[in-house]
DNA sequence: CCAAAAGTGTTCGAATTACACCCATGA
DNA sequence: TCATGGGTGTAATTCGAACACTTTTGG
């Protein structure tokens, strides 16, 4: 007898809670829709969809994000699988959220407008279908984690930022302030950023030094076992 | 027309990566059983099980833990959701691991013959079926980092233990020495362990006073926001 | 010359590390 | 009395937190 048949099989979805940065506002985004099917429609929700049967979570979540913003390669991460019975009124469906790093302007707009989708800021998000909120919750936590001891939180930025950027980008995600002098401080000496020539002049006058990270930099350190450290008070 | 209609179904298991302490030889054990079918038959596997179609995850992995060991209410956190579609040979299956803390002394043992089950140092682990070394790896980085941050670690002894026994515990955990006083130090500022008249005479001449935390207590610090730390070196 | 944002150092206290000797007891 | 394991304290250093003024420049 094989071992494998008479038991349920299930549906099973991925869900991406997408974070983006909003360097003007500088608020943390998450990248919404609107459900367009029953049950709940109309109601705001992360974007989700079913794992195929030849088809990995890793590879489903890319999937689902790259039709959603065009996008391929950000940086995704799982996040928690959510499996209660009762979650998704429709059916009986098991979900795999992962999050997705990405700054706002890399996603092309047609596509965004394509798919009715829209960034709200995650202080102020409205009420979403089922456990989303709860995912959202969940993956913030994760995310504040995560940038402690991994560069991820650089991903929500462009090539060139300003540490100034980097210090809003810190407090929107941490959603408390931070001490500029120390946070700069810490950044700098964790050695993985150079300072270019060029300024960026349009937020002020005497403009701030664009600075990059050099993302071999950050590979070598990793492969020695490098342990990146930013927490801030 | 259903959009939950038309997705392919998937087999949903559980793995569960039973952690258990072996105080007399201080390690830290892992409870694996011989695979009785095909495919990997007689290969070291982690406890699994298929998910019903009527059961949370979380319920799931009770249900598994309890059949093989007996126990309720033990200690369970999720640690990854696996879905990589040739991961199984069998068939595809998605699976989510959950590790679990006990006592190895809990247990009853004619429900480890009767299942054919064994305790495995996770220093000298065999090769396991699947991905399941992997996901032994990956929960092990999990308690980790779990027992810096909570009192978790203390679900892998009994309800009464030592101050030597504890630090024994961290040490198999942490897999390297730790200094005994600065732990100490550490442990009793926590301000969450009880100190008994009693002492553990077995070991030594001069005998150890037994301890017990004070789950009350805990609950009660953790509701206010109590921040667990018991890094160490 | 002034408003607005960028940039910079120091001091203090707390926490972590490193480190070695005395204690109690049963055999 | 001695061998065995239990128990303790201190000094040095590092790290994190708090904190305010100077610089640049366009308008």
């Amino acid at each position: 007898m094989n071992p494998y048949l008479n038991h349920a099989k299930h549906l099973v979805a991925v869900d991406c809670i997408i974070f983006g940065y909003d360097l003007p506002d500088k608020e943390l985004k998450l990248l919404l829709l609107k459900r367009i099917f029953e049950p709940a429609r109309d109601k705001w929700s992360l974007a989700g969809g079913f794992v195929q049967a030849d088809e990995s979570l890793d590879d489903a979540a890319c999937r689902i994000l790259r039709k959603l913003t065009g996008l391929d390669s950000v940086y995704m991460k799982q996040s928690y699988c959510y499996g209660d019975v009762g979650r998704d009124p429709g059916d009986r469906v098991i979900s795999v959220a992962y999050y997705a790093l990405t700054s706002i302007r890399d996603i092309d707009s047609d596509i965004v407008m394509r798919n009715g989708v829209h960034w709200h800021s995650v202080s102020r998000l409205p009420d979403l279908i089922f456990d989303h909120n709860a995912m959202v919750k969940k993956a913030l936590s994760d995310l504040q984690n995560d940038i402690k001891i991994t560069p991820a939180g650089f991903e929500l930025l462009p090539e060139k930022f300003t540490l100034v950027q980097l210090e809003e980008l810190y407090k929107a995600i941490y959603q408390h302030d931070i001490d500029r002098r120390n946070f700069r401080k810490k950044v700098v000496a964790l050695g993985i950023l150079e300072k270019l020539e060029e300024k960026e002049t349009e937020t002020s006058k005497r403009g701030a030094y664009y600075y990059r990270y050099n993302r071999e930099t950050i590979e070598k350190l990793k492969r020695e076992g490098f342990y990146f450290d930013l927490e801030v008070s």
